[in-house]
DNA sequence: CCTTCACTTGAACAACTATTCAACTACCTA
DNA sequence: TAGGTAGTTGAATAGTTGTTCAAGTGAAGG
């Protein structure tokens, strides 16, 4: 069920996003606007993976999410860490895990009842 | 507040996103990760406005925004208008406008509180 | 009809991006 | 140390995209 009122301030902020902030806010939308990187992206925010596994569970090479992982890292969406020969990814904190999947979620939800 | 538990519907869902499901899901994020585009977008949400308006309030060429206005018109996101010699643009229903506003105002307030 | 306003469209171009391949580093173990 | 596993990185490339400019509609007014 949508909503359909707003309070005056989330209206106005978002409405009259300067250019600099539009900047910030379209460069997250865009990292998750490749489907390769945006599964990668959902991958990690629903568990720690390491490259290979998701290379694997992904059917892509593991170069190429390497790439993606790289990307996504200097956004601070997911963070690495090492265990042993593995580095293991998973989203930066529970903020950016419910932003994600929330908005998948969300969308995904969308994308099924239209048509 | 964020939420760290989800339904494992919703984990499921989110995490396992065939090819084509990430694609559909990819474009919409690709099409808001354009800062331009994406100002225009949430514009729309907030309300019908008309292309010359549009292009002045954003400080752009109505050329570009009409460019901008035809790619968030074919992915359903806004609904043009006729009204005289103009074409009021808006989010195409209740249910786009809430996840246009919803994700960028939470998106916003999460890029604002880090660091 | 002619003109003006409001918008659309197509071509053209520079800038950027996803992907692949090959070479490289880091870590473990035998 | 040698060798294998796990990941990173750089270059190269084919493809895509944002923006501009010029020309093209469609509607209203004279």
């Amino acid at each position: 069920m949508p909503q359909t009122t707003w309070t005056p301030d989330a209206l106005a902020r978002v409405s009259s996003l300067s250019r600099d902030q539009a900047t910030v806010l379209a460069e997250v939308f865009r990292l998750l606007g490749d489907p390769s990187r945006l599964r990668i992206a959902l991958l990690c925010a629903a568990g720690a993976r390491a490259v290979t596994d998701i290379a694997e569970q992904l059917d892509m090479s593991v170069s190429l999410v390497s790439h993606h992982l790289r990307l996504l890292r200097s956004a601070r969406l997911v963070r690495p860490e090492r265990q042993g020969r593995q580095v293991f990814y998973s989203a930066t904190d529970d903020n950016v895990r419910c932003v994600l999947i929330d908005m998948a979620d969300h969308m995904f939800a969308w994308g099924e009842e239209e048509e």
